[in-house]
DNA sequence: GATGTCGGCCGGGTATCCAG
DNA sequence: CTGGATACCCGGCCGACATC
């Protein structure tokens, strides 16, 4: 679970930078993380003024240092080592990755808009990040969230911060130790007495300005914006939030999609999941397949070394062939890589990894011939 | 001192309500 | 019904404080 949030990072897209900033492996405080963002980002308005500001964008070097903070939250940093995460790393290997390499690399200067807004493949990845790295809190919103259909940011305010926080640390508690995990058993103390201690206070004027409010709007909003930039929820008016159509159609698949833990979702998220946008998409064919899986596989190894995970490899593959348009299943995916492997099993195989239910795949690309 | 966390202040946009 | 006043609160900004 996101612990550490804060009401300035809203937007996911600039996570996509700080990316960029650490691929080469090297190590990078925070510090200077957030100031080579800020610098990046300063004059960039200038160049194409935005028709309507988002909220949380990058004005001051503070919130760029908030989104430092929160990319190391979403495993986009390791914090130990202060270098490039896991989902930084797979984010790397998208196509879109390259407009923002070109960024940092100095090469292009994206428009603030491209900055902030995710493609299709983009918001699929961000969301697969959301359940895996703020389980069980987004688990709880999105639940609610399909309930309710519509409705106020104060509401969900209320709701988040005083049911599925207390809850949602409470189910974290047992992975934390030490001080850590005397620290978050007093904020749960805490946060179960949210709801008497807000209604118990008179007029709102004081609510408001309370340290408590303040507290709310660290934790609450920013969930419902990162799931506005992942395409679930649409902002209507101020204040306001309501489900988006298609995924309100998709009801009971994602009700069971966020009742999976984080251990057991990836599958059914590429799976059954993001099969239903299939339809935006046109179909796949095998040649696509492989030739997006071996390219994919190659930035891959660029990242990981010889470790490269089969399913992130696949995972990968259908998130790839979306950014250009196209559909493949998992099952069409893996079958495509298994033909291959029986044409060549000198030269693609599989070996089984370090963990558990997991597999390492080995492709010699420069003598493939697709 | 550096780094990270918390939370208060307040400008200004927006919803609402009321008078005409 | 409509225009204007006003209460409300969103969201940006930044400083204080804690901890390493």
């Amino acid at each position: 679970m996101i612990l550490e949030s804060h009401g300035d990072a809203c937007r996911l897209g600039y996570l996509r930078l700080i990316a960029c900033l650490l691929e080469d492996g090297s190590q990078r405080s925070f510090d200077f993380l957030a100031s080579v963002l800020y610098d990046m980002l300063r004059n960039l308005e200038f160049y194409e003024p935005l028709t309507q500001k988002p909220t949380g964008l990058i004005t001051r070097y503070v919130n760029a240092r908030n989104y430092v903070t929160l990319a190391a939250e979403m495993g986009f940093i390791d914090r130990a080592s202060q270098t490039i995460g896991e989902f930084g790393k797979i984010y790397l290997c998208l196509d879109s990755a390259d407009k923002f390499r070109g960024f940092v690399e100095g090469r292009s200067i994206p428009s603030l808009n491209d900055i902030i807004t995710l493609n299709d493949a983009e918001k699929f990845f961000f969301l697969w990040v959301l359940l895996n790295r703020d389980y069980p809190m987004i688990q709880h919103v999105l639940r609610w969230i399909i309930e309710k259909r519509s409705f106020t940011r104060q509401e969900a305010m209320n709701q988040i911060m005083e049911e599925f926080y207390p809850i949602s640390l409470r189910k974290v508690l047992s992975t934390l130790n030490g001080r850590r995990r005397e620290q978050i058993m007093r904020e749960i103390e805490e946060a179960e007495g949210f709801r008497k201690r807000r209604l118990q206070m008179g007029d709102k004027i004081s609510w408001i300005k309370s340290s408590q409010y303040a507290k709310y709007r660290h934790i609450a909003p920013p969930r419902l914006e990162w799931l506005v930039d992942c395409g679930i929820l649409k902002r209507i008016g101020r204040g306001k939030y309501e489900i988006r159509e298609n995924y309100l159609k998709s009801r009971t698949e994602i009700l069971k999609l966020i009742s999976l833990k984080p251990a057991k979702l990836d599958n059914h998220f590429f799976n059954e999941f993001v099969k239903l946008f299939s339809k935006s998409f046109s179909t796949a064919n095998r040649y696509e397949i492989l030739k997006t899986m071996i390219e994919v596989y190659e930035r891959l190894r660029t990242l990981f070394g010889d470790e490269v995970n089969l399913s992130t490899l696949e995972y990968l593959t259908i998130l790839v062939l979306m950014e250009r348009g196209k559909f493949a299943d998992l099952k069409m995916i893996h079958g495509s890589f298994n033909s291959l492997a029986l044409k060549f099993p000198d030269k693609i195989y599989v070996i089984p990894g370090r963990k558990k239910n997991m597999n390492i795949a080995y492709i010699n690309v420069e003598e493939i011939e697709v």
